[in-house]
DNA sequence: AGCTATTTATAAAT
DNA sequence: TATTTATAAATAGCT
Protein backbone atom coordinates (compact mmCIF):
# COMPACT_ATOMS: atom_id res chain seq x y z
CA UNK A 1 0.00 0.00 0.00
CA UNK A 2 1.00 3.64 -0.59
CA UNK A 3 2.49 4.87 2.52
CA UNK A 4 -0.29 7.90 1.98
CA UNK A 5 -2.73 7.93 4.39
CA UNK A 6 -6.65 9.52 3.53
CA UNK A 7 -5.81 13.06 3.91
CA UNK A 8 -9.64 13.72 3.00
CA UNK A 9 -10.31 16.88 5.09
CA UNK A 10 -13.71 14.97 5.72
CA UNK A 11 -16.78 17.20 5.81
CA UNK A 12 -16.67 20.33 6.13
CA UNK A 13 -18.68 23.34 7.74
CA UNK A 14 -20.58 24.86 5.34
CA UNK A 15 -22.50 27.79 5.57
CA UNK A 16 -26.54 27.92 4.29
CA UNK A 17 -26.17 29.77 1.15
CA UNK A 18 -26.79 29.20 -2.52
CA UNK A 19 -23.55 26.99 -3.60
CA UNK A 20 -22.31 29.28 -6.02
CA UNK A 21 -19.95 26.63 -8.16
CA UNK A 22 -22.58 25.16 -10.25
CA UNK A 23 -21.09 21.46 -10.19
CA UNK A 24 -21.22 21.04 -6.29
CA UNK A 25 -24.85 22.52 -6.47
CA UNK A 26 -25.30 19.87 -8.31
CA UNK A 27 -23.81 17.38 -6.21
CA UNK A 28 -24.78 18.49 -3.02
CA UNK A 29 -28.50 19.01 -5.02
CA UNK A 30 -28.50 14.64 -5.69
CA UNK A 31 -27.42 14.04 -2.03
CA UNK A 32 -29.35 16.27 -0.07
CA UNK A 33 -32.50 15.07 -2.19
CA UNK A 34 -31.71 11.61 -1.45
CA UNK A 35 -31.31 12.30 2.27
CA UNK A 36 -34.59 14.40 2.78
CA UNK A 37 -36.49 11.75 1.26
CA UNK A 38 -34.95 9.09 3.40
CA UNK A 39 -35.86 11.41 6.30
CA UNK A 40 -39.02 11.77 5.38
CA UNK A 41 -39.92 7.99 4.67
CA UNK A 42 -38.29 7.04 7.86
CA UNK A 43 -40.65 9.99 9.95
CA UNK A 44 -43.70 7.97 7.72
CA UNK A 45 -42.28 4.64 9.44
CA UNK A 46 -41.38 5.52 12.71
CA UNK A 47 -44.16 8.08 13.64
CA UNK A 48 -46.79 6.25 11.21
CA UNK A 49 -47.54 10.04 9.64
CA UNK A 50 -48.46 10.55 6.33
CA UNK A 51 -45.80 13.07 3.92
CA UNK A 52 -45.31 13.85 0.91
CA UNK A 53 -41.83 15.51 -0.60
CA UNK A 54 -41.78 17.43 -3.76
CA UNK A 55 -39.14 18.90 -5.05
CA UNK A 56 -38.23 20.75 -8.42
CA UNK A 57 -34.40 20.94 -9.27
CA UNK A 58 -32.94 24.10 -10.52
CA UNK A 59 -32.87 22.53 -13.73
CA UNK A 60 -36.42 21.93 -13.73
CA UNK A 61 -36.66 17.86 -12.97
CA UNK A 62 -39.18 17.10 -10.67
CA UNK A 63 -38.41 14.71 -7.80
CA UNK A 64 -41.02 13.26 -5.30
CA UNK A 65 -42.05 10.97 -2.35
CA UNK A 66 -45.44 10.27 -0.64
CA UNK A 67 -46.56 7.74 1.54
CA UNK A 68 -49.02 6.45 1.55
CA UNK A 69 -48.96 8.21 -2.07
CA UNK A 70 -48.31 11.95 -3.31
CA UNK A 71 -51.32 12.31 -4.65
CA UNK A 72 -53.20 11.03 -1.37
CA UNK A 73 -51.26 13.49 1.03
CA UNK A 74 -51.60 16.42 -1.36
CA UNK A 75 -55.35 15.63 -1.63
CA UNK A 76 -55.81 15.51 2.33
CA UNK A 77 -53.78 19.19 2.47
CA UNK A 78 -55.77 21.04 -0.55
CA UNK A 79 -58.75 19.58 0.86
CA UNK A 80 -58.17 20.91 4.33
CA UNK A 81 -56.38 17.74 5.90
CA UNK A 82 -59.76 15.40 5.43
CA UNK A 83 -60.09 12.72 2.47
CA UNK A 84 -63.23 13.59 2.03
CA UNK A 85 -63.57 15.37 -0.93
CA UNK A 86 -63.94 13.83 -4.87
CA UNK A 87 -64.12 15.59 -7.81
CA UNK A 88 -67.91 17.75 -8.28
CA UNK A 89 -69.58 19.09 -11.30
CA UNK A 90 -66.42 18.57 -12.81
CA UNK A 91 -64.56 21.02 -11.03
CA UNK A 92 -61.38 19.04 -9.28
CA UNK A 93 -61.56 18.91 -5.75
CA UNK A 94 -57.83 20.54 -5.79
CA UNK A 95 -59.29 23.97 -7.39
CA UNK A 96 -62.17 24.14 -5.21
CA UNK A 97 -60.38 23.56 -1.86
CA UNK A 98 -57.82 25.83 -3.00
CA UNK A 99 -60.50 28.71 -3.37
CA UNK A 100 -61.59 27.93 -0.77
CA UNK A 101 -58.88 27.94 1.44
CA UNK A 102 -58.27 31.21 0.20
CA UNK A 103 -61.46 32.84 0.84
CA UNK A 104 -60.78 31.36 4.66
CA UNK A 105 -57.50 32.43 4.93
CA UNK A 106 -58.56 36.21 4.33
CA UNK A 107 -61.13 35.91 6.62
CA UNK A 108 -58.40 34.94 8.92
CA UNK A 109 -56.51 37.91 8.12
CA UNK A 110 -59.31 40.23 8.42
CA UNK A 111 -60.06 38.82 11.75
CA UNK A 112 -56.58 39.50 13.07
CA UNK A 113 -56.62 42.78 11.73
CA UNK A 114 -59.74 43.46 13.38
CA UNK A 115 -57.96 42.69 16.91
CA UNK A 116 -55.37 44.66 15.98
CA UNK A 117 -57.86 47.54 15.05
CA UNK A 118 -59.01 47.51 19.00
CA UNK A 119 -56.14 47.98 20.56
CA UNK A 120 -56.19 51.31 18.92
CA UNK A 121 -59.57 52.31 19.88
CA UNK A 122 -58.24 55.72 21.48
CA UNK A 123 -57.58 57.06 17.92
CA UNK A 124 -61.32 56.66 16.79
CA UNK A 125 -61.28 59.99 18.85
CA UNK A 126 -58.66 61.73 16.70
CA UNK A 127 -60.69 60.46 13.46
CA UNK A 128 -63.64 62.05 15.00
CA UNK A 129 -62.31 64.96 15.06
CA UNK A 130 -61.10 65.39 11.58
CA UNK A 131 -63.88 63.89 9.89
CA UNK A 132 -63.64 65.92 6.75
CA UNK A 133 -60.43 64.49 6.08
CA UNK A 134 -61.75 60.55 6.52
CA UNK A 135 -64.64 60.55 4.18
CA UNK A 136 -63.86 56.98 3.06
CA UNK A 137 -64.96 56.13 6.56
CA UNK A 138 -68.09 57.13 4.89
CA UNK A 139 -70.52 53.71 3.91
CA UNK A 140 -69.84 54.15 0.23
CA UNK A 141 -73.96 54.62 -0.26
CA UNK A 142 -72.63 57.79 0.82
CA UNK A 143 -70.29 59.15 -0.77
CA UNK A 144 -70.30 60.67 -4.68
CA UNK A 145 -68.93 60.22 -7.61
CA UNK A 146 -65.68 61.84 -7.37
CA UNK A 147 -65.03 60.37 -4.01
CA UNK A 148 -65.94 56.99 -5.24
CA UNK A 149 -63.68 57.51 -8.04
CA UNK A 150 -60.53 58.90 -5.78
CA UNK A 151 -61.55 55.57 -3.34
CA UNK A 152 -60.80 53.92 -6.40
CA UNK A 153 -57.40 55.40 -7.25
CA UNK A 154 -56.83 54.82 -3.70
CA UNK A 155 -57.05 51.64 -3.28
CA UNK A 156 -55.33 50.73 -6.32
CA UNK A 157 -52.02 52.69 -4.98
CA UNK A 158 -52.26 50.57 -1.99
CA UNK A 159 -52.89 47.38 -3.37
CA UNK A 160 -49.41 48.08 -5.25
CA UNK A 161 -47.88 49.27 -2.11
CA UNK A 162 -48.50 46.20 -0.60
CA UNK A 163 -47.18 43.94 -3.50
CA UNK A 164 -43.99 45.93 -3.45
CA UNK A 165 -43.59 45.56 0.27
CA UNK A 166 -44.45 42.04 0.10
CA UNK A 167 -41.60 42.04 -2.46
CA UNK A 168 -39.43 43.26 -0.55
CA UNK A 169 -39.95 41.89 2.70
CA UNK A 170 -39.74 38.28 0.64
CA UNK A 171 -36.65 39.07 -1.02
CA UNK A 172 -34.38 40.71 1.95
CA UNK A 173 -36.30 39.42 4.94
CA UNK A 174 -37.55 36.05 4.39
CA UNK A 175 -36.95 33.30 6.63
CA UNK A 176 -39.29 31.11 7.89
CA UNK A 177 -42.68 32.23 8.16
CA UNK A 178 -44.94 30.36 10.53
CA UNK A 179 -48.87 30.25 9.89
CA UNK A 180 -51.52 28.48 11.82
CA UNK A 181 -54.91 28.52 11.72
CA UNK A 182 -58.04 26.74 11.54
CA UNK A 183 -58.57 23.51 11.88
CA UNK A 184 -60.89 20.59 11.30
CA UNK A 185 -61.80 17.12 12.00
CA UNK A 186 -62.17 14.99 9.74
CA UNK A 187 -62.06 11.67 7.81
CA UNK A 188 -59.62 8.63 8.04
CA UNK A 189 -55.38 8.71 8.22
CA UNK A 190 -53.66 5.98 6.92
CA UNK A 191 -50.60 4.87 7.90
CA UNK A 192 -47.85 3.48 5.79
CA UNK A 193 -46.56 0.40 7.11
CA UNK A 194 -43.19 0.22 8.53
CA UNK A 195 -40.89 -0.40 5.83
CA UNK A 196 -37.25 -1.44 4.94
CA UNK A 197 -35.02 1.79 4.86
CA UNK A 198 -33.88 0.69 1.31
CA UNK A 199 -32.85 3.12 -1.33
CA UNK A 200 -36.25 2.34 -3.25
CA UNK A 201 -38.64 4.44 -1.31
CA UNK A 202 -38.83 7.30 -3.51
CA UNK A 203 -39.63 7.98 -7.17
CA UNK A 204 -38.09 10.11 -9.29
CA UNK A 205 -39.55 11.92 -12.49
CA UNK A 206 -37.65 13.69 -15.06
CA UNK A 207 -39.21 17.35 -16.10
CA UNK A 208 -37.73 19.76 -18.25
CA UNK A 209 -38.51 22.70 -17.47
CA UNK A 210 -38.27 25.41 -14.87
CA UNK A 211 -39.18 28.61 -13.29
CA UNK A 212 -38.52 30.71 -10.66
CA UNK A 213 -40.14 33.40 -8.83
CA UNK A 214 -40.26 33.74 -5.05
CA UNK A 215 -43.53 34.13 -2.95
CA UNK A 216 -45.23 32.86 0.23
CA UNK A 217 -48.79 31.79 0.56
CA UNK A 218 -50.10 29.72 3.55
CA UNK A 219 -50.79 26.41 4.32
CA UNK A 220 -53.79 24.42 4.83
CA UNK A 221 -56.40 23.84 6.74
CA UNK A 222 -57.77 21.36 8.86
CA UNK A 223 -60.69 19.68 8.21
CA UNK A 224 -64.10 20.20 7.66
CA UNK B 1 -27.18 17.95 44.44
CA UNK B 2 -26.04 14.02 43.84
CA UNK B 3 -23.34 13.98 42.44
CA UNK B 4 -24.22 11.56 40.08
CA UNK B 5 -23.44 13.06 36.39
CA UNK B 6 -25.32 12.19 33.57
CA UNK B 7 -24.70 8.80 32.13
CA UNK B 8 -26.72 9.38 29.00
CA UNK B 9 -26.68 6.67 26.97
CA UNK B 10 -26.30 9.08 23.99
CA UNK B 11 -27.73 8.39 20.96
CA UNK B 12 -28.83 4.73 20.63
CA UNK B 13 -29.20 3.11 17.34
CA UNK B 14 -33.08 2.29 16.38
CA UNK B 15 -34.71 0.32 13.71
CA UNK B 16 -36.26 2.01 11.15
CA UNK B 17 -40.03 0.40 12.30
CA UNK B 18 -43.23 1.97 13.68
CA UNK B 19 -42.14 2.93 17.49
CA UNK B 20 -45.05 1.13 19.77
CA UNK B 21 -44.40 3.79 22.59
CA UNK B 22 -47.18 5.98 22.00
CA UNK B 23 -45.08 8.70 24.26
CA UNK B 24 -41.74 7.97 22.28
CA UNK B 25 -43.38 8.27 19.18
CA UNK B 26 -44.84 11.61 20.10
CA UNK B 27 -41.47 13.05 20.50
CA UNK B 28 -39.99 11.39 17.55
CA UNK B 29 -42.21 12.78 15.67
CA UNK B 30 -41.67 16.13 16.86
CA UNK B 31 -38.00 16.05 16.61
CA UNK B 32 -37.75 14.77 13.23
CA UNK B 33 -40.55 16.45 11.64
CA UNK B 34 -38.47 20.08 13.15
CA UNK B 35 -35.38 18.38 11.35
CA UNK B 36 -37.43 17.27 8.00
CA UNK B 37 -38.47 20.75 7.05
CA UNK B 38 -34.92 21.67 8.16
CA UNK B 39 -33.20 19.54 5.59
CA UNK B 40 -35.60 20.90 3.05
CA UNK B 41 -34.96 24.22 3.46
CA UNK B 42 -31.54 23.69 3.33
CA UNK B 43 -31.88 21.96 -0.01
CA UNK B 44 -33.79 24.96 -1.45
CA UNK B 45 -30.98 27.34 -0.04
CA UNK B 46 -27.86 25.56 -1.02
CA UNK B 47 -29.14 24.37 -4.12
CA UNK B 48 -31.94 26.88 -5.25
CA UNK B 49 -34.46 24.31 -5.75
CA UNK B 50 -38.30 24.26 -4.92
CA UNK B 51 -39.90 22.18 -2.36
CA UNK B 52 -42.66 21.42 -0.63
CA UNK B 53 -42.87 19.15 2.32
CA UNK B 54 -46.67 17.93 3.81
CA UNK B 55 -46.94 16.11 6.74
CA UNK B 56 -50.19 14.95 9.11
CA UNK B 57 -49.27 13.51 12.27
CA UNK B 58 -50.58 10.38 13.21
CA UNK B 59 -53.33 12.56 15.30
CA UNK B 60 -54.02 14.28 12.06
CA UNK B 61 -52.52 17.74 12.45
CA UNK B 62 -50.96 19.15 9.50
CA UNK B 63 -47.84 20.76 8.97
CA UNK B 64 -46.20 21.97 6.11
CA UNK B 65 -43.27 24.18 4.30
CA UNK B 66 -42.45 25.35 1.11
CA UNK B 67 -40.21 27.20 -1.30
CA UNK B 68 -41.64 29.62 -2.61
CA UNK B 69 -44.58 28.55 -1.26
CA UNK B 70 -46.40 25.23 -0.52
CA UNK B 71 -48.88 26.28 -3.22
CA UNK B 72 -46.98 27.40 -5.73
CA UNK B 73 -44.67 24.01 -5.80
CA UNK B 74 -47.93 21.83 -4.64
CA UNK B 75 -49.35 23.71 -8.03
CA UNK B 76 -46.12 23.24 -10.14
CA UNK B 77 -46.93 19.73 -9.83
CA UNK B 78 -49.90 19.06 -10.82
CA UNK B 79 -49.55 20.79 -13.56
CA UNK B 80 -47.05 18.62 -14.69
CA UNK B 81 -43.50 20.38 -13.62
CA UNK B 82 -44.00 23.79 -14.94
CA UNK B 83 -45.46 26.64 -14.30
CA UNK B 84 -47.28 26.94 -17.95
CA UNK B 85 -49.64 24.26 -17.13
CA UNK B 86 -51.87 22.61 -19.82
CA UNK B 87 -55.20 21.27 -18.85
CA UNK B 88 -54.94 19.51 -15.62
CA UNK B 89 -57.76 17.38 -13.67
CA UNK B 90 -59.98 19.39 -16.19
CA UNK B 91 -59.91 22.53 -15.40
CA UNK B 92 -58.49 24.83 -17.58
CA UNK B 93 -55.34 26.64 -17.50
CA UNK B 94 -56.75 29.44 -18.07
CA UNK B 95 -58.63 29.10 -14.51
CA UNK B 96 -56.14 27.69 -12.87
CA UNK B 97 -53.49 30.88 -13.67
CA UNK B 98 -56.72 33.05 -12.15
CA UNK B 99 -56.89 30.98 -9.37
CA UNK B 100 -53.14 31.05 -8.67
CA UNK B 101 -52.64 34.90 -9.44
CA UNK B 102 -55.67 35.47 -6.67
CA UNK B 103 -53.59 33.22 -4.44
CA UNK B 104 -50.73 34.88 -4.87
CA UNK B 105 -51.77 38.52 -4.05
CA UNK B 106 -53.70 37.53 -1.56
CA UNK B 107 -50.81 35.69 -0.09
CA UNK B 108 -48.94 38.86 -0.56
CA UNK B 109 -51.27 40.82 1.79
CA UNK B 110 -51.30 38.44 4.42
CA UNK B 111 -47.73 38.36 4.62
CA UNK B 112 -47.71 42.05 4.69
CA UNK B 113 -50.30 42.21 7.85
CA UNK B 114 -48.57 39.25 9.74
CA UNK B 115 -45.16 41.35 9.18
CA UNK B 116 -47.34 44.41 10.09
CA UNK B 117 -48.26 43.13 13.19
CA UNK B 118 -45.33 41.44 14.00
CA UNK B 119 -43.42 44.93 14.33
CA UNK B 120 -46.22 46.55 16.62
CA UNK B 121 -48.41 49.05 16.60
CA UNK B 122 -47.01 52.38 16.09
CA UNK B 123 -49.41 54.45 17.32
CA UNK B 124 -47.79 57.65 17.66
CA UNK B 125 -46.89 57.28 13.87
CA UNK B 126 -50.38 56.96 13.17
CA UNK B 127 -50.97 60.05 14.82
CA UNK B 128 -48.36 61.77 12.61
CA UNK B 129 -49.20 60.54 10.12
CA UNK B 130 -53.35 60.92 10.08
CA UNK B 131 -52.85 64.35 9.11
CA UNK B 132 -51.91 62.71 5.83
CA UNK B 133 -54.24 62.47 3.21
CA UNK B 134 -52.50 60.38 1.04
CA UNK B 135 -51.22 57.85 3.21
CA UNK B 136 -51.56 55.15 0.89
CA UNK B 137 -49.09 56.61 -1.11
CA UNK B 138 -46.41 56.09 1.35
CA UNK B 139 -44.46 52.94 2.04
CA UNK B 140 -46.10 50.26 3.90
CA UNK B 141 -44.18 50.09 6.69
CA UNK B 142 -45.07 53.64 7.49
CA UNK B 143 -48.65 53.17 8.31
CA UNK B 144 -50.04 52.89 11.28
CA UNK B 145 -52.92 51.67 12.83
CA UNK B 146 -55.69 53.93 11.36
CA UNK B 147 -54.17 53.42 8.09
CA UNK B 148 -54.80 50.06 8.79
CA UNK B 149 -58.13 50.26 9.12
CA UNK B 150 -58.58 51.70 5.52
CA UNK B 151 -56.33 48.75 4.53
CA UNK B 152 -58.93 46.80 6.16
CA UNK B 153 -61.67 48.19 4.39
CA UNK B 154 -59.79 47.82 1.24
CA UNK B 155 -59.17 44.46 2.11
CA UNK B 156 -62.60 43.86 2.76
CA UNK B 157 -63.35 44.71 -0.31
CA UNK B 158 -61.02 43.06 -2.33
CA UNK B 159 -61.63 39.62 -0.25
CA UNK B 160 -65.61 40.05 -2.04
CA UNK B 161 -63.75 40.85 -5.49
CA UNK B 162 -61.49 37.87 -5.06
CA UNK B 163 -64.21 35.81 -3.79
CA UNK B 164 -66.91 36.95 -6.84
CA UNK B 165 -64.53 36.66 -9.54
CA UNK B 166 -62.93 33.51 -8.46
CA UNK B 167 -66.72 31.81 -8.19
CA UNK B 168 -67.33 33.60 -11.91
CA UNK B 169 -63.92 32.08 -13.22
CA UNK B 170 -64.91 28.70 -11.80
CA UNK B 171 -68.79 28.77 -12.68
CA UNK B 172 -67.59 29.51 -16.06
CA UNK B 173 -66.16 26.00 -16.63
CA UNK B 174 -69.01 24.22 -14.28
CA UNK B 175 -71.20 24.54 -11.37
CA UNK B 176 -68.95 25.89 -8.77
CA UNK B 177 -69.92 26.13 -5.02
CA UNK B 178 -67.58 27.85 -3.04
CA UNK B 179 -67.61 26.63 -0.03
CA UNK B 180 -65.59 27.84 3.22
CA UNK B 181 -66.72 27.74 6.90
CA UNK B 182 -65.48 25.07 9.60
CA UNK B 183 -62.11 24.92 11.06
CA UNK B 184 -59.24 23.20 10.84
CA UNK B 185 -55.86 23.62 11.98
CA UNK B 186 -52.84 22.83 10.18
CA UNK B 187 -49.64 24.94 10.40
CA UNK B 188 -47.65 25.76 7.61
CA UNK B 189 -44.13 26.87 7.13
CA UNK B 190 -42.97 28.93 4.60
CA UNK B 191 -39.16 29.66 3.02
CA UNK B 192 -37.84 32.54 2.04
CA UNK B 193 -34.73 32.62 0.72
CA UNK B 194 -31.58 32.65 2.88
CA UNK B 195 -32.94 31.76 6.22
CA UNK B 196 -32.31 31.10 9.90
CA UNK B 197 -32.19 27.68 11.43
CA UNK B 198 -33.97 28.97 14.16
CA UNK B 199 -36.59 26.99 15.51
CA UNK B 200 -39.66 29.43 15.76
CA UNK B 201 -40.57 28.18 12.12
CA UNK B 202 -42.70 26.63 12.99
CA UNK B 203 -46.18 26.52 13.62
CA UNK B 204 -48.47 24.03 15.45
CA UNK B 205 -52.24 23.42 16.09
CA UNK B 206 -54.05 20.71 17.83
CA UNK B 207 -56.65 18.70 16.03
CA UNK B 208 -57.82 15.36 17.38
CA UNK B 209 -58.88 12.73 14.95
CA UNK B 210 -57.22 9.77 13.87
CA UNK B 211 -58.06 7.08 12.05
CA UNK B 212 -55.71 4.27 10.51
CA UNK B 213 -55.06 2.36 7.13
CA UNK B 214 -52.17 1.32 5.66
CA UNK B 215 -51.05 1.48 2.42
CA UNK B 216 -47.59 2.93 0.41
CA UNK B 217 -47.52 4.62 -2.48
CA UNK B 218 -45.37 6.85 -5.06
CA UNK B 219 -46.22 9.86 -6.03
CA UNK B 220 -46.31 11.06 -9.48
CA UNK B 221 -43.20 12.14 -12.18
CA UNK B 222 -43.34 15.35 -13.67
CA UNK B 223 -45.06 14.87 -16.79
CA UNK B 224 -43.84 15.49 -20.02
C1' DA C 1 -19.72 6.54 -7.67
C1' DG C 2 -16.64 5.48 -3.31
C1' DC C 3 -13.97 7.26 0.88
C1' DT C 4 -13.24 9.42 5.18
C1' DA C 5 -13.19 13.19 8.57
C1' DT C 6 -16.39 16.02 10.61
C1' DT C 7 -20.54 18.17 11.20
C1' DT C 8 -25.38 17.22 12.27
C1' DA C 9 -29.19 14.97 13.79
C1' DT C 10 -31.12 12.67 17.62
C1' DA C 11 -32.40 8.63 21.15
C1' DA C 12 -32.33 8.70 25.95
C1' DA C 13 -32.72 10.58 30.08
C1' DT C 14 -33.87 14.77 32.94
C1' DT D 1 -41.78 20.96 25.65
C1' DA D 2 -36.82 22.30 26.46
C1' DT D 3 -31.93 20.77 27.72
C1' DT D 4 -28.10 17.88 27.87
C1' DT D 5 -25.20 13.95 26.55
C1' DA D 6 -23.36 10.36 23.94
C1' DT D 7 -23.80 8.31 19.52
C1' DA D 8 -25.63 7.26 15.12
C1' DA D 9 -26.12 9.46 10.57
C1' DA D 10 -25.52 12.56 7.01
C1' DT D 11 -22.48 14.62 3.99
C1' DA D 12 -18.35 18.22 2.04
C1' DG D 13 -14.26 17.84 -0.20
C1' DC D 14 -11.55 14.53 -2.90
C1' DT D 15 -10.41 10.92 -6.01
Amino acid sequence: MSSKRKPSMGRQKIEIKRIEKQNARQVAFSKRRVGLFKKASELCTLCAAETAVIVFSPAGKSYSFGHPSIDTVVDRYLSGGNYASQNVNGIHPHVRAHVGELNRQYTKALNELEAEKKRGMELKKVRRDSRNQHWWEKPIEELGLQELEQLKAAMDKLKVNVADRADELLIKDSHFMPTADPIGTSSTIQHGYPFEPNPNYLHTSVVPNHGYGYGFGFGRPGPS
